[in-house]
DNA sequence: CGAAAACTGACTTCAGTCGT
DNA sequence: ACGACTGAAGTCAGTTTTCG
């Protein structure tokens, strides 16, 4: 916990915990300069506390230290956004799990992503609440609430309550968003590329087996305006890996199905079409090379990716639009 | 409360294209 | 040549959320 001293943040309470919740270290610490706000709301530090406190910031730095072991850069510092604690500590550790690192951030329709609270992290995976008390939070709790949502990213794996674990629920998120705008949305494709789709209510879903049916089914049932179809279209993926003259004939084909959608799809329709990595790249590159205009009242042409293809190369895996 | 981070959206500027 | 239009790029205020 921390105090401010004019614009910068000194430290004014230290504790550790280890590996099973055990208080390890409860300290108050000096301040160095007149404390100009205690900060009590968040930190629960007051004057009061902190009169006849004599330990230092060397000393407290010390004594995690010592409790750190005989080899303290072999030990892992666990807590959330450590960057301000060490800071505070004057101390640099080679291993840390930050919960704020280990969790994605949050991202908001305006402003930046930013972090998630340690609050709203441990109420979300553990099922618990901290930082109840108006009067400040509380190190040990703070410090534990940490440590078990560290283990539990540990037990599960990196990929835990990371949001590309599911790709569906990006495209439920699009979809709930162009629904409440007015926009009706349809996928179109292979079933497998349609399980990723079909997660919003709301949104229609017609499942076919070849690109030809894909490009006639959203002709068909796709004709009214603020429509945002998502066309999975695979033929040039699949085509990639083959020769030259196979995969020429898939983005020509590619360009014919575009080119046909834009044609007799009414106006305002947002056509998505998801193909795959490099192949999607040089789709798009070819379509625009071939000068393929765009119709009165069509906003875009995307070529995007579901996922990639066995066919694709593996360092591949970036969206590529 | 203030600092920090960095994204969004509105707005402006500029260059290119197109039709008259 | 001119005006209308479009799109890219840059600027900037506003926004959101964290931390203590």
């Amino acid at each position: 916990e921390m105090g401010r001293v004019g614009e910068s943040l000194q430290l004014a309470r230290v504790a550790l915990v280890d590996q099973s919740g055990q208080l390890l270290l409860d300290e108050l610490v000096a301040p160095e300069q007149p404390v100009t706000d205690y900060n009590t709301r968040y930190s629960g530090i007051t004057a009061k506390m902190l009169r006849g406190v004599s330990t230092t910031i060397d000393q407290a730095r010390e004594r995690v230290l010592e409790l750190l072991g005989p080899q303290p850069e072999h030990a892992f510092l666990v807590g959330h956004s450590l960057e301000n604690d060490l800071k505070a500590l004057r101390l640099r550790h080679p291993r840390v799990l930050d919960t704020a690192v280990l969790y994605p951030l949050r991202v908001h329709a305006r402003g930046a992503p930013a972090k998630c609270s340690l609050r709203a992290l441990t109420a979300r995976h553990l099922k618990r609440e901290i930082q109840q008390s108006e009067g400040g939070h509380h190190p040990i709790e703070d410090a534990v609430a940490a440590l078990d949502l560290a283990t539990l990213k540990l037990v599960n794996g990196l990929n835990f309550a990371m949001p590309n674990a599911s790709w569906g629920s990006g495209f439920a998120d699009m979809h709930d968003v162009l629904a409440g705008a007015g926009w009706a949305c349809a996928a179109v494709g292979e079933e497998a590329e349609l399980r990723l789709l079909h997660s919003a209510e709301g949104s229609s879903c017609w499942p076919c087996a070849s690109d030809g049916e894909a490009v006639a089914l959203g002709l068909r049932e796709g004709g009214f305006e603020r429509r945002v179809l998502w066309m999975c279209l695979r033929g040039a993926a699949e085509a990639h890996g083959q020769g030259a003259a196979a995969r020429g004939a898939a983005l020509m084909q590619l360009g014919q199905y575009v080119r046909q959608l834009a044609a007799q799809l009414p106006p305002n329709t947002l056509v998505m079409v998801l193909g795959t990595g490099a192949m999607a790249v040089e789709g798009q590159l070819t379509l625009q090379a071939d000068g393929a205009k765009r119709p009165p009242g069509c906003v875009a042409f995307a070529v995007t990716r579901v996922r990639p293809t066995t066919a694709e190369a593996p360092a591949s895996t970036k969206p590529s639009c």
